[in-house]
DNA sequence: GCCAACGTTGGC
DNA sequence: GCCAACGTTGGC
C-alpha cells in the first residue's frame, strides 16, 4: 500500500491512537475492490513510500477493520470529495490499518534487483495502483531482504 | 519538469 | 460501445 510520506508516513500510522488509521482518499476502483474483495483483518501489508525522493518498502502494517465507506468522499470541504457519491451509495470504501513495526528501507531499485520479484505488481511497468497484492512468494523474500 | 502509462470522461 | 481528449500517477 502506497503512501506519500509527506502526507501520511509510517510514523504518523504509528503515532495514531492505538497506532491504527482509516486508509483513507483511494480514489480508483481497482484499488477500491482490493480492499474490499481481498483485504480481510489480520492480512498484513507492506508500506510504501511513493512520490518522494527515496521511494521503497518502509514497514509492515496490519488490517484492522474490513471495507467501509470512506467519510473523506462526502465531504464538500475534502479534496477527495466526490460529488457523485451518496449515503446511500458510496463510491468509495477503505479499510483500517494497524502500525506492526518499521522495516530498514528497501528501495526500489534494490527490490527490481531480485528476479524473484519480476512479477510482483507493485513493480509492473506502467503499474500506477496505490494498493497491490502481494504473493506469499514475494511477501517471504521481501522480509529476507532485511 | 518530463513523460510513459493508464484511467476517466463524454460526444457521437 | 468506440475512442479522442484529458487528467493522474509516480519514477526519474
Amino acid at each position: 500500500m502506497k503512501s506519500e510520506p509527506d502526507e501520511f508516513s509510517i510514523d504518523d500510522l504509528a503515532a495514531a491512537p492505538a497506532s491504527r488509521a482509516p486508509w483513507t482518499g483511494i480514489r480508483n476502483y481497482q484499488a477500491r475492490n482490493f480492499m474490499r474483495d481481498d483485504m480481510r483483518v489480520g492480512d498484513q501489508a507492506f508500506f510504501y513510500n511513493s512520490s518522494c525522493p527515496e521511494p521503497g518498502i518502509v514497514g509492515i502494517m496490519r488490517v484492522c477493520r474490513t471495507a467501509y465507506a470512506d467519510a473523506t468522499q462526502f465531504d464538500a470541504r475534502s479534496e477527495y470529495f466526490d460529488p457523485k457519491a451518496t449515503r446511500d451509495a458510496p463510491r468509495w470504501l477503505h479499510v483500517d490499518v494497524a502500525f506492526v513495526r518499521k522495516m530498514r528501507w528497501i528501495g526500489l531499485a534494490e527490490l527490481r534487483q531480485h528476479q524473484v520479484l519480476a512479477d510482483m505488481r507493485l513493480l509492473q511497468r506502467g503499474n500506477r495502483l496505490s494498493i497491490t497484492p502481494v504473493s506469499a512468494k514475494h511477501w517471504k523474500l521481501i522480509l529476507r531482504m532485511e
